[in-house]
DNA sequence: CATCCTTGGGGAACCGATTCCAGGACAACC
DNA sequence: GGTTGTCCTGGAATCGGTTCCCCAAGGATG
């Protein structure tokens, strides 16, 4: 592999002449800068990295922290990430950090530490105490996405307002025993889930309903949302006429259970999500739309900022998701507005 | 932050004997080794990867490239591929590269060429010509998963042979006309889609059903399997009864598509997939189980014996799947074997 | 007791870039 | 014509490690 050193004497000059004539653009007159450009061509010249961070301490790599990729809300955020690095040249390094796994621990206590990152962005991490202490003590900007961190930069939706939108909607068809499926299990996502909650429990108790107020707890998939559906559908006396899932994933679970059990959506039960999941289309969901994309690319944003200016302030990006009325909500059945026709035959 | 000459002052020796004492582990006295770890611990010592990246000329650093990360197959191996890293302590860089798109072509020429890993796995690629150049022309070890590359190791699943199972697996339950969904349209994995398919036809001639082959395209997602299998299933005169989806998503989407159009799975619609995705579970797919997170750590493990290596020969792993019968299969109506009665009453 | 080996450890070179600093060439100005 | 200033350029220091080479000390050997 050629260095600098051969590129400078191909090209007849100094190793600070050539090293200028390829990254800053002062002081090298226009001949020079064309002889070393030619020469570096001519090399298949390409800088050491390793070199150029030991040398200007900056690494072009930019960490990503998240529990898991396997999921459709981080898989996305991951490629918004992506895609808004690779436009800027910088690299990701993936860290992959389980919550309550040896793993996580040695991300946070060896691999992080190692700082081989100009910045971080946390996905859902949800840390510790001493996991935020750890992040903080990496004198490195970091955006978090998800949550409610004072202490760095953070892209969120606001979840409590979007369950709220969800029940609101359902309240505003003529729905009153409405549901709230999701959550509560499993505790990998606390803060999310118990914002969603409380913004549907909040909308309820402002419409009256403060006494239709139930929860089925689900973990965030579709199989678990099925399951949980199953056993809140199957007892006809206890139905309720409205859904509101906490994500799209548990509301694609519960369309299925029902189609299973001979309840129709939307006119026997009305279901609602939360995210506009790809699939949200074919199941026709009404949901409120985030997108989880554009918020990788806007923590991105953040970040450089944060690289550019290490004084600048930590910024709060909260999302409000859009209502998607798609044809898995209606007016409850009985009801005899002109809108129960008009469902009926969409 | 400290370096190693801080860590040396304070624990009495030469630099050179406290990176003695921090790395290789001959030529030390033990109480040298001990009065440096000692220094190092109380300076909370984390060397400079940079530094050691340039005098050792090792990143410790592992390139991922792959087309997408939002598909359960991608998203899976690249958690093993994460989890086994982590295990050595090395780090993942992810190179997210679009087939057809200019972030893949910047990719290749412009972020592989920097060279910031000492091995590659490359997966899914399916590389063009130019590309399979450039990713030999980087003088580092390449494991792929998927493909049929010579010039590199490779772990994949044997397609054809899955393919062909799943196809046995339906003939030897009595169907005769067994049609094959999935595929053609889309050209993201030409290899996988056609290997499949060409798994299947071979099965059906082997069988002397090959006047009954048929083939239905649709993209490798849940919802283009749905569309796809509603076109095929409602016209009734020409329906098969069993299907061979080209993978688990369509497999399901498939499924969805007849209990839609009232047709009973399994005894009106077999349908077999190749994957066992994470949902197959829930459907009671008969499935081709292949693992993508352990031939993500075997591609790891590959991939360090090259490193360590480097002239070792390189290796094919060829996955051979497993047949695991759920609820989608069974006899063909009409036929009089007790399987169908078992099949009817689970 | 002299010589030879082995072992531990220090000085300095090196990895491949960036950047500070000083100096030379040349034009402009007084 | 001498001085000043600007523009380029090269030498050398630097980033933070690893490792080669050499030397001193001490035990083993003849």
């Amino acid at each position: 592999m050629s260095t600098i050193a051969d590129v400078a004497r191909e090209a007849g000059v100094s190793k600070a002449t050539a090293s200028r004539a390829l990254t800053g653009s002062t002081q090298v007159s226009a001949d020079a800068r064309r002889r070393v450009h030619e020469a570096a061509r001519r090399l298949g010249y390409t800088p050491s990295t390793s070199a150029v961070s030991l040398a200007t301490g900056r690494t072009r790599n930019v960490g990503v922290v998240m529990p898991h990729v396997n999921r459709w809300f981080f898989a996305e955020v991951l490629e918004g990430i992506q895609q808004a690095l690779l436009e800027r040249g910088l690299d990701l390094t993936l860290y992959d950090a389980d919550p309550g796994s040896e793993t996580r621990r040695r991300v946070f206590d060896e691999f992080l530490t190692r700082k081989r990152f100009d910045g971080l962005i946390a996905v859902g991490l949800e840390p510790a105490e001493s996991e935020l202490e750890t992040l903080l003590s990496l004198s490195r900007p970091v955006v978090s996405i998800i949550g409610t961190e004072r202490t760095t930069s953070v892209v969120t939706l606001d979840d409590a307002h979007a369950a709220a939108l969800a029940t609101a909607h359902l309240v505003s068809l003529g729905h009153r025993r409405v549901a709230f499926l999701g959550g509560t299990a499993a505790t990998l996502w606390p803060h999310v889930e118990s914002a969603r909650y409380e913004g549907y429990e909040r909308e309820m108790r402002e419409s009256g309903l403060g006494d239709h107020i139930s929860r089925t707890p689900a973990e965030l998939t579709m199989s678990a949302g099925y399951a949980a559906a199953v056993d809140l559908l199957s007892d006809p006396s206890q139905r309720p006429t409205g859904l509101v899932a906490a994500c799209d994933e548990v509301a694609i679970g519960a369309i299925i259970a029902a189609r299973r059990l001979g309840i129709l959506v939307p006119s026997d039960l009305s279901v609602i999500g939360i995210d506009d999941h790809e699939n949200a289309e074919m199941f026709a969901l009404t949901t409120l739309r985030q997108i989880p994309r554009e918020q990788g690319a806007t923590a991105v944003e953040l970040l450089m900022r944060h690289i550019e200016d290490p004084t600048a302030e930590p910024t709060s990006v909260i999302i409000r998701p859009r209502l998607v009325v798609r044809n898995s909500t209606s007016t409850p059945t009985g009801s005899s507005s002109a809108a129960v026709r008009d469902a009926a035959w969409s």
